[in-house]
DNA sequence: CGAGTTATGGTCAAACTGACCATAACTGAT
DNA sequence: ATCAGTTATGGTCAGTTTGACCATAACTCG
């Protein structure tokens, strides 16, 4: 077990250090499948603690900045994005979430474009993995993981996110790929539809998805607002 | 304008501060109509900043306990309460939230059960007021309190919270009399007991309530489990 | 031009919701 | 004792929503 050079009084007189991580999601081709799922990027650990495995993307909190813009700042440094969506998740707290010193981590999440999420950076140390097939991540990072994907559900079931992971311009039957990603179950096509076009804040275009290889589909836009959290109640 | 007696790069150095605090609720009987309504309880602040205004108990954090942990002390040591519900709520890193010093507050709302909240101690700087009609109050408390309201009525429209604002036995009226008051509008009695009736965690029990002026309801009790939180899932 | 496939519109029954009516059961006043 | 007042509780009915499913439209490819 790792044994930090302070002493106990030493630790404890120290306060509690402050981070922000991001949990980043976008969607990407299955390699089996080619159907849509969800995948994230990580970065590999250079120092101890959990030197080489996979961590949520983070860092210390700078002063001049608020929590949202740090994990805004964050998500570009690491992977060269800039997010569509961007949420508060949870402030993690736990006494022995690292084993050298006692962090509190405020995680946020976000959801990038597919256009964008083509884009990002890749290395040696940051790589994207499918949401649903990490291996084991450094501190708690596999449940706050877990908890995201449970919001990013959530927040599908009900709100408008889904079109945060998708481009200006998309078909109904993209964003029922998106539901069948992240809620992983089959929804059946027409009955989707049904309730889509029954919310006023998708608007139907004039425009057709060409090129494919069957009858073209109608493209929509959504208009709507994010969600009311207290970051974005200002802005509105 | 309050100035700090440290200079701007003494203060840009200083690591930004972390605070809990905790936005209780309970239900009282309103003076007026006598039906219950929401109530939470507030200190006075002793120190500049904004010395003298009222402000959301709360306090650092501790070294040796979670953060959970941290907002349940700080509810007890000021009211003198257990609450029957603890979730976090947000945390706010706003950089002018406090005009001496960068202060980030991790704050967790509360539902206390009337029994303790008649114990609740109350005193000079300790005070209840009613949700609905608080003054100007310290900070960006106004704003947390806001955000806390529409987080309890969106828990409630969903979730199994407002049995954590009654006493373990209660009526189905009880129960509508919560909606009524968190939501703020009326709800059909027969409507609304059909609901509940269909809920599977509501148990009907032998007893009635007596000692009405009208007809004895029947009391029930509430059998489900909170919500899902990541402070909470390792204790289911 | 026909087969294959997705897009899109529609039907039907079950489940749910809100408005509303009726009866039951108690207290308190007459 | 009886009745008026009030809440508790059960029920009806029409409008809406949901899930299962069928049918046609429109495109590409062989």
């Amino acid at each position: 077990m790792y044994s930090s050079s302070a002493n106990v009084s030493e630790r404890q007189a120290a306060p509690p250090s402050l981070a922000i991580s991001t949990v980043i999601f976008a969607l990407r081709p299955s390699e089996s499948s080619g159907r849509p799922t969800l995948w994230l990027p990580l970065v590999r650990r250079i120092r101890e603690p959990f030197k080489g495995l996979w961590a949520l993307p983070g860092g210390p909190l700078s002063h001049s900045e608020s929590l949202q813009d740090a994990a805004s700042r964050n998500l570009r440094e690491t992977t060269g994005l800039a997010p569509s969506y961007l949420e508060q998740l949870y402030a993690f707290g736990g006494l022995h979430r690292s084993p050298t010193q006692r962090v509190v981590s405020i995680v946020y999440w976000a959801l990038v474009q597919p256009t964008e999420a083509a884009l990002a950076d890749e290395s040696e140390n940051v790589r994207w993995f499918r949401a649903d097939r990490l291996g084991e991540l450094a501190f708690d990072h596999n449940a706050i993981v877990d908890y995201a994907l449970w919001r990013l559900r959530n927040k599908l079931a009900y709100g408008s996110v889904a079109y945060h992971l998708l481009g200006e311009y998309f078909t109904l039957a993209q964003v029922r790929e998106v539901y069948e990603a992240v809620l992983d179950r089959e929804l059946d096509p027409a009955n989707f539809r049904r309730q889509l076009k029954s919310t006023p804040e998708i608007e139907e275009t004039g425009e057709y998805l060409q090129g494919g290889k069957h009858r073209p589909p109608r493209l929509y836009r959504f208009t709507g607002r994010p969600g009311l959290d207290p970051d974005n109640r200002s802005t509105l």
